[in-house]
DNA sequence: GGGGGAGCTTGGCCTAGACCTATAGCCCTG
DNA sequence: CAGGGCTATAGGTCTAGGCCAAGCTCCCCC
């Protein structure tokens, strides 16, 4: 895993611009080597120990942890201990069913409904669901699990207008875009889909068994059908140390 | 700025599955309803005064901040004091220029070359440029500017047999897509990217004027000609706080 | 009048330790 | 022998305060 694509990145801590490099991050290298030597799954020495070892405060050795928890390399469960991760299961995700893309990965996919419900569309809301401002729409908010542990939050949002009855017809089939093309003959042609980078909420951490704070991946998308007619607007929260997006892109028409 | 789309992560505290609110959580609530009634470039008060206003420790006042400018809320400048930011940038996932996709929001590119040396392919570099392992491979490292602020480094490599000369070539000439075009007839086809995120090492954080540590978006790029020959390799580091990628995806072809 | 430094303020880093909760194992008790 | 509680130990949160480094201001001295 670690080869010279993912070592053009590595820093020893000598070359830099400042000359400053904290203490905390040199910690964190030494930790660094010692999670590659060791299996992954394998408990790391007690926080308060490593103070001890690095003649170092007990907080200069969490802030070394916490950055290689964000990297996905160590986790760390409160009463247990600090634990080596499994190596990255970080896949790829493009415009495809959640299901369909974990299968492909040789992963088993799974989702959960977290909620149901109505809301009033806000003005950008209306504007990107072409419905009416204050208009109900229907927010169906989804867990996604992935070998059992969870990776997603995804929030949909369609026009109860366009799709009446979807939220009977949900509660009898699997799929979100199997009920959309099968009942109301729709099919997704394009998305728009914007991603960055946001801090864990406490919610999004408790969902997904993350720290708050931790770097997530947030994407929005944006999809249309073959008119051109917005179809969902859909708002997700990827676990960020375990994800990672691709997508395949042409040069602009000219 | 903050409207229903943002919003719709908000999180009060209150329903969190566990319970549990970290008080500095709290805190970053109040603060980020400070940032939002301030415009941007405006002055947050010091870490100090806060502390003792929300009766707390600097510590946790630093930790709800920390967090705030990782989100690209705020911005804090040693020995001045903590800035509300402004809104982040768009970036364009498409086999757009650097400089074209800055003039589109407006802003003024520049690029500044840190590096360009020799390397020798690794084993997957070597299979994603097509050439021989261990073959001597050009690497130009440039940092990206826009508006004068640093907003990423990026590292391209090109297999030098397939470039003869293109380290001389580019000397004279300022941008590498129009070198490659006019001086080797090569035209980009089409490009595989990948999008994760992971924090700043000292090095990226000096150059981008950014905090060690903060997360930051990666992005790698396999470019194609029209014949499908593989022409560069690219890792970009960005300032998560600051970007923003964009893509229009159609779903694969049946 | 201009240059340089003293001293203030700001954020950056680190320490030492208190108190909490979650976990696991052990022992005591019914 | 099963169940329940005690206790040691793990990570999670927070406090109080020290020292450093970078800006800024102002004042003194040349």
């Amino acid at each position: 895993m670690s080869t010279d694509l993912s070592s053009a990145r590595a820093d020893t801590g000598a070359p830099d611009p400042t000359g400053r490099v904290p203490k905390y991050y040199r910690i964190k290298q030494r930790l660094l080597g010692m999670t590659e030597a060791r299996p992954p799954g394998s408990a790391m020495p007690a926080e308060r120990f490593l103070a001890l070892e690095f003649r170092t405060s007990r907080t200069t050795v969490r802030k070394a942890l916490q950055e290689l928890v964000s990297e996905g390399r160590l986790v760390r469960i409160q009463g247990k201990g600090t634990f080596v991760a499994r190596p990255k299961i970080y896949r790829t995700l493009q415009l495809t069913s959640y299901t369909e893309d974990m299968r492909n990965q040789g992963l088993t996919p799974a989702s959960q409904v977290l909620n149901i419900d109505y809301m009033a569309a806000g003005e950008e809301l209306a504007a990107l669901l072409e419905v009416e401002r204050g208009e109900r729409v229907l927010r169906v908010e989804r867990l996604r699990l992935a070998g059992g542990e969870p990776m997603a939050i995804e929030a949909t949002h369609l026009s109860t207008r366009r799709f009446p009855g979807l939220r009977r017809n949900l509660a009898r089939r699997t799929s979100l875009y199997t009920t959309l093309t099968e009942v109301y003959g729709v099919r997704l042609a394009e998305a728009d889909e914007t991603i960055e980078t946001s801090p864990a909420t406490p919610r999004e951490a408790g969902l997904l068994h993350t720290d708050v704070g931790l770097p997530m991946l947030l994407l929005s998308r944006h999809s249309r059908d073959e008119t051109g007619t917005p179809v969902e607007w859909v708002r997700a929260v990827y676990r960020g140390s375990r994800y990672r997006f691709t997508a395949t892109l042409k040069p602009p028409a000219p």
